[in-house]
DNA sequence: CCTAAAAAATGACGTTTGTCAGCTTTCCGG
DNA sequence: CCGGAAAGCTGACAAACGTCATTTTTTAGG
C-alpha cells in the first residue's frame, strides 16, 4: 500500500529523474520544476486524461502504474502501454497540438505530479538535452508501436499473450503481474474468455504461476520462445 | 512515367517544402540544404533502408510512393505506412539512436533525395521551427499508430479494409490506388486470399471499382461508414 | 464477518479467417 | 509479339477465436 500522508514528493528525490525525459536536468532546473509542479494522490481507477480533451500539462508518475488506452468503436479499451513509476505521460498530444488520442487511468493507488503545459514547453525550449531526450523517447515509442502492430497482424493470440507477459514482467519487475483479466485481454487484443483459457494453458504448461489475480512468470525463456524469438 | 532525365531536383521547388518538417526553412537554409543533399532516381521495388541496419541520413521523397514495413517472424511484411511525394522518411531511428525497426522500399519509380545524418542533425539543432515540426510529426504519428493498433485488435478484416481504402484514397488523391493485392493485404493485416475475396465483395456492393490492379473508390461515404465512423 | 457486486471461469456453439492446392490472367523483358 | 514468371483468383477445408449464457469465486465496503 501507498503511504497516503506522503503527499508532497520532491522532484530531487523522485524516480522520474533516473531515466527518460527529465533525467538530464541540472540541479537548478530540478529546483525550478519542483516549485512549479503540483503533486497528487490518485486512487485506483482514477482518470488522468481522456481521449478527445485537450492537454493542459504532463503527468510524472512517482509511484503506481497507469494504463494508456484507446477506446474502440464499441467502447472496448485497447491498452497501448502500461506506464510505471518514473515515466512521464501525456506529452505527445501536447506536442502535436491535437486533442488526446488516448486515455490514461491508474491501475492502482498512485502518486502522480502534474506540470503545466507552459512550464513544460518552456523547459523544452531552454533545455537542449531534454529536447533530445523527448525526441529520442518519441522515436523509440514509434518503433515499439510498429512491433505491436506487426504482432497484432501476424501472431496468434497465444503468441501475443506470451509477448505481452514478457513485457509486463519487465514492467512489474520483482512484483507479480497484477491486472484484471479484462485489462490483460485488452492489452493482448483478444476477448476476456479467450485470455482466461490461455492463461490456464500457460499455467498447465509451467510457463506461469497464478494466484487469483496475480500472475508470476516462472519460465521466461519459454515465453520468449513462444512469442517468437527475442525482440 | 517519371522523367528519368530530370535527375537533379532543386530543393527550392520541391514538394517537400510544402508540408512537414522541411516546410519552415528560410531561403538561406533551403539553399544550404540544396548544396548538401544528393538526388537519386529509384526504380520500382528498390530498397531505401532495411530493418536492423543503422541510419546514415534521411530520405526526401520528391516523386513516387514508398512503403514502410516491418518484417514478421515468418518474413511476411506488415506495411505500417505508405509515404508519398513531399514526405521525409527514415529520421525516427536516427533520432532514437537505434537501428532501423522498419524497412522502406519504393512502390513505383521515384525521385528521392538524401540528406546525411550530420547535415540533418545540424539543421535540427540550429532551427527551432524545424525542431518543433519534427516533434509535432512524431507525436502525430504516434497517435495514428495507436488508432492502427486499436483497429487491428478490434475490427474485422472487412472493416479494416474499408479503413485502409479511406487512407489510401487520401494518399493517392486523384489517381487510382495502385498496389499489388499482397501489399494491400499486408497493409490491412490479412491473408492475400481473404483480401481478394473482400475486394470482390466491395466491388459487388458498389463501394469500389476495380480495373485489374487499380482500385477506384466510388463510394467514400459508404467506406467511411463501414470502417466505423470517421476518425 | 457478511453480503452484494465485480471478476473469473467454464461450456457450447457459430463464424470469421487462414491455409493449401490448383488454375487463370496479366505483366514484362527479350 | 511471345513465353515464362509473377500476380490474381477460386474452392474446399480446418482451426482459431469470439460470443452468449451460466456458474463459481473473489473483492471490498458497511
Amino acid at each position: 500500500m501507498l503511504d497516503k500522508s506522503h503527499k508532497h514528493v520532491t522532484c530531487e528525490k523522485c524516480v522520474v529523474r533516473n531515466s527518460g525525459i527529465f533525467s538530464n536536468l541540472s540541479n537548478d532546473e530540478v529546483c525550478d520544476l519542483d516549485g512549479h509542479k503540483s503533486c497528487n494522490y490518485y486512487k485506483k481507477h482514477q482518470s488522468l486524461f481522456v481521449e478527445g480533451s485537450y492537454p493542459r500539462g504532463v503527468f510524472c508518475i512517482n509511484q503506481g502504474k497507469v494504463k494508456i488506452y484507446a477506446l474502440g468503436d464499441e467502447g472496448k479499451e485497447q491498452i497501448v502501454h502500461i506506464a510505471k513509476e518514473g515515466e512521464v505521460v501525456g506529452f505527445r498530444s501536447m506536442l502535436s497540438g491535437e486533442p488526446y488520442k488516448l486515455s490514461a487511468s491508474t491501475l492502482e493507488d498512485a502518486n502522480i505530479c502534474f506540470v503545466s503545459k507552459d512550464d513544460f514547453l518552456n523547459m523544452l525550449d531552454s533545455n537542449t538535452s531534454m529536447r533530445n531526450a523527448v525526441l529520442k523517447e518519441l522515436s523509440k515509442e514509434l518503433g515499439e508501436r510498429a512491433i505491436f502492430i506487426t504482432n497484432l497482424a501476424q501472431k496468434s493470440v497465444r503468441e501475443r499473450l506470451a509477448y505481452a507477459l514478457m513485457i509486463l514482467q519487465d514492467i512489474y519487475g520483482e512484483e507479480p503481474i497484477n491486472l484484471t483479466r479484462e485489462d490483460l485481454a485488452n492489452f493482448v487484443g483478444t476477448a476476456t474468455e479467450t485470455l482466461i483459457r490461455l492463461l490456464k494453458d500457460f499455467k498447465e504448461e509451467g510457463l506461469i504461476d497464478v494466484q487469483t489475480r496475480k500472475v508470476f512468470v516462472t519460465d521466461l525463456d519459454g515465453l520468449i520462445q513462444l512469442a517468437g524469438g527475442h525482440r
